[in-house]
DNA sequence: CTTATTTATGCAAACGTTTTCAGATGATTA
DNA sequence: TAATCATCTGAAAACGTTTGCATAAATAAG
C-alpha cells in the first residue's frame, strides 16, 4: 500500500555541471538563443534528454513573467457547443506551445469571480471567458486588463465597452433566419422560448425573432414569448401553458436545442404532430437534433470556427511582446447557418 | 486598437511595507500559521484585500514545491462520459483548493506523451489520466511516479502492475448484464460490436459478453463479433456486413452508444424493426439513447461517481504530506447498472 | 598587425514566495 | 527576581530559471 518518494530533480545546473558549462549557457541553448555555438547547443540538448530534464515552468515563469498558459472560464464543459469550442482551443493552443487551464463556473457568478481570482494567481498569459448568463458586472476581469493580459470574451459577452476582445456569433441573424424559415413554411402563430434578457445572446435573438415577425406583419402573442432559463423543465412548462388554453401556436422558435427537444417530446406525448400541426426550430445544432424523430431544424454556430478564431486572436495579441495592443476594438463575428430538418418540413 | 500595459504588481512586500512588517510575517498571516497575532493577521488580510493582492502561485510553488494544480489527460472532452467526469472532478477539486489543467490527447499516443511532458513541466501535484485505446507503454508517466506525484488512471487503465491508482468501472459486469438481458428478451443470435482489444475496457466487456453467451449455451458467430474503433462509420459497416448476407442477428450488444445509435439508424433505413426483429443494447447511457426512437437500453457508468472517487483519492494521497503512500494497491471499482429502454422490449 | 566587430560564454542579480534560525516580547513558574 | 516557556516577529537563504552586463574568443576591417 505504500511506496517511497524519490526526490531528485534534474535542473539546468545538473546539465551545466555535466558539461562543464554555466547554467546561463544551458538556458540559452534550450531557448534557442542565437548566440550559442551549434555544437554546444547539440551537446546541451543531448544531455538534457539523457538526464530527462524538463524545464520547471514555475521558475521560468517567475523569472520571465510568462507562463505559456492560458485560462478558460466557461459555464459548463458538457454543453455540446462549449465542448467543441474547448477541443479546438486546446488543440490549436497546443500547436503554439501554450497550455490551457479550463474552469467551469457552473453558471454561478460567484464561482466565476473565484475562478478569475485563481487564474490570476496562476498568472495566466491571457484569459478566455464565456460568462454566466447573470454576469452583468465584469470587474473581476479588471485585474487582467490592468496587468496587460489579453481578455477574450466569447458567446456571452459584456454589452458595455470593455478593454477586451469580443468573439460572437451572429445571434440576430440566426434568430431571424429560423423565424423567417418558420414563416416561409406557413406558420402564422409563432411562439418563442427565449433565454433571460440579461445576456446579449438572447437580446439579439429576441430582436431577430421580432424583426422577422414584423417584416411579415405577423402578430406576436406576448403569452407565447418566454424569457427563462433554457432547461428541459422550463420548456415543458411553457408548452403546457401554451397548449392547455385554446389553440396553441403552429410554430415554435426555441433559443436552444434542449428546449426544442423538450417541446418535441411534449408534442409527441400530447399527440400534436410535428411538423404537421406544429413546426419547431432550435439553436446550436446539437447532435441530438439530428437523432430525434422528427429531426429538428436548428441554427449551426460553427463552434470549431469560434475556437480557431479565439486562438488566432490570443496568439496574435500575445506575440505583440512588449508594447502592442492588448485587445481588438472590433468584435470578431462568426457566421451562422440554418440547418433545415424534418421538424419544419411542409409535407 | 491599442492600449498601454500597466505593470504594477502587488506583492507580499507591498503589504509588508504598508504595515511596517516583514514579508515573512505577511506570508505567515496569509497561510494561517499559528504563531501570528490575531490583530496582525486581520491587518494583513485587510490590507491584502485593499491592495488587491493575489498570491503569485509560481513563486509560492517554486519555493514550496506544491502547485495546488492537478493535471488531467483525456482522449476527448466532448464524449458524454468524459464531460461528466471532468465536471465533477473540477468542481470537487475546487472545493479542496486545487486547480485543474485539462488536456486532450485526441486519442493519439504521441500527443499523450507530449501532454504528460508538459504537465510535468508545470509540476502538477498529481496526474489523472484516461489513456488512449492504443496506449500500451506507460513509461511517459514514470517521471511522476519517481518524483512522488500520485498518478490516477481511470476508464482505460494499464493492465500490468504500475505504481499508480486505478479507478475502473465494472466492464465485465456491464457487458454481462446487457448480454444476459438480450438473451432474456429472447435473442438467440447475438452480435457484438466491440472496441479494440488493446484496451482493458473492451477485453473485459468481451469477456462479459462471452460469459453470458456461454452460460446460456448460445453459439457465438465469429462473423458477428467486430473489434474496431467505435465510430459511427465502422458500426454502419458492421451492420451492412451482417445484414446483407443471409439472416442477420436478432440481438446486438454494442460497446458504446454511438455504435448502438448507428445500428438503430441503419435498421430504420433498411426497414428492420427494432425491437421486434432486432434488439439493441449500448454502453454509457449517453443522453442520446433516451431521445432516439426507439430509446436504447444502455449501461450506466455513473460518471459523476467516478469523478468523485477520483478526487477523494487524489486528495487523500496528497494529504499524506511527507512520507505517505503515493498510490493505492487495490483498484477502486465503480458499479454499473443496466438501464432498460424500448430497444430491447419484448412487446 | 592592430583595431573594431561579431560571436560565444560566464557572473550575478533578479523574480515573489516560504521557511529555518535566531531573537524579542510577554507570561508563567520556581 | 531570575529562569523557563510559549508566543510572536524579522533576517536571510533558498527554489530554478532568465537576462543585463562584462569578458573572452574568433573573425573582419583598416
Amino acid at each position: 500500500m505504500a511506496v517511497g518518494k524519490k526526490n531528485y530533480q534534474n535542473t539546468i545546473l545538473d546539465i551545466a555541471e555535466a558539461l562543464k558549462l554555466s547554467p546561463a549557457t544551458i538556458s540559452r541553448a534550450l531557448n534557442n538563443h542565437p548566440y550559442v555555438k551549434e555544437k554546444t547547443r547539440n551537446d546541451v540538448v543531448e544531455m538534457a534528454a539523457k538526464l530527462g530534464y524538463r524545464r520547471n515552468l514555475m521558475a521560468s515563469g517567475l523569472r520571465s513573467n510568462r507562463t505559456h498558459t492560458i485560462g478558460l472560464i466557461i459555464p459548463r464543459v458538457s454543453m455540446f457547443f462549449h465542448a467543441e469550442v474547448i477541443t479546438t482551443i486546446q488543440n490549436d493552443l497546443h500547436k503554439h506551445g501554450y497550455s490551457l487551464i479550463i474552469c467551469q463556473s457552473n453558471d454561478s457568478v460567484s464561482m466565476e469571480r473565484e475562478l478569475a481570482e485563481t487564474l490570476y494567481s496562476s498568472r495566466v498569459d491571457a484569459l478566455i471567458a464565456a460568462c454566466t448568463l447573470q454576469t452583468v458586472d465584469f470587474s473581476h476581469f479588471d485585474k487582467f486588463v490592468e496587468h496587460g493580459n489579453p481578455v477574450i470574451f466569447y458567446d456571452r459577452v459584456p454589452v458595455e465597452d470593455y478593454k477586451a476582445t469580443l468573439i460572437k456569433g451572429d445571434d440576430f441573424k440566426g434568430a431571424y433566419l429560423a423565424t423567417s424559415h418558420l414563416i416561409a413554411a406557413g406558420c402564422k402563430r409563432i411562439a418563442h422560448i427565449s433565454g433571460p434578457l440579461t445576456s446579449n445572446l438572447y437580446q439579439d435573438r429576441a430582436a431577430g425573432f421580432l424583426k422577422a415577425m414584423e417584416e411579415h406583419q405577423l402578430p406576436v402573442n406576448p403569452d407565447w414569448v418566454f424569457h427563462q432559463e433554457l432547461t428541459q423543465g422550463n420548456a415543458l412548462f411553457a408548452m403546457q401553458k401554451m397548449f392547455t388554453t385554446g389553440a396553441g401556436p403552429d410554430g415554435l422558435f426555441a433559443d436552444n436545442d434542449t428546449s426544442a427537444i423538450a417541446a418535441i417530446e411534449y408534442a409527441k406525448e400530447k399527440g400534436i404532430i410535428v411538423p404537421d400541426a406544429l413546426k419547431v426550430a432550435g439553436y446550436s445544432n446539437d447532435p441530438r437534433t439530428a437523432i430525434i424523430t422528427p429531426a429538428i431544424t436548428s441554427v449551426e454556430q460553427f463552434p470549431s470556427l469560434v475556437g480557431r478564431r479565439i486562438v488566432e486572436t490570443v496568439v496574435e495579441l500575445l506575440s505583440n511582446d512588449a508594447e502592442g495592443p492588448t485587445y481588438k476594438i472590433e468584435p470578431v463575428m462568426i457566421p451562422v447557418e440554418l440547418i433545415v430538418r424534418k421538424s419544419t418540413s411542409t409535407n
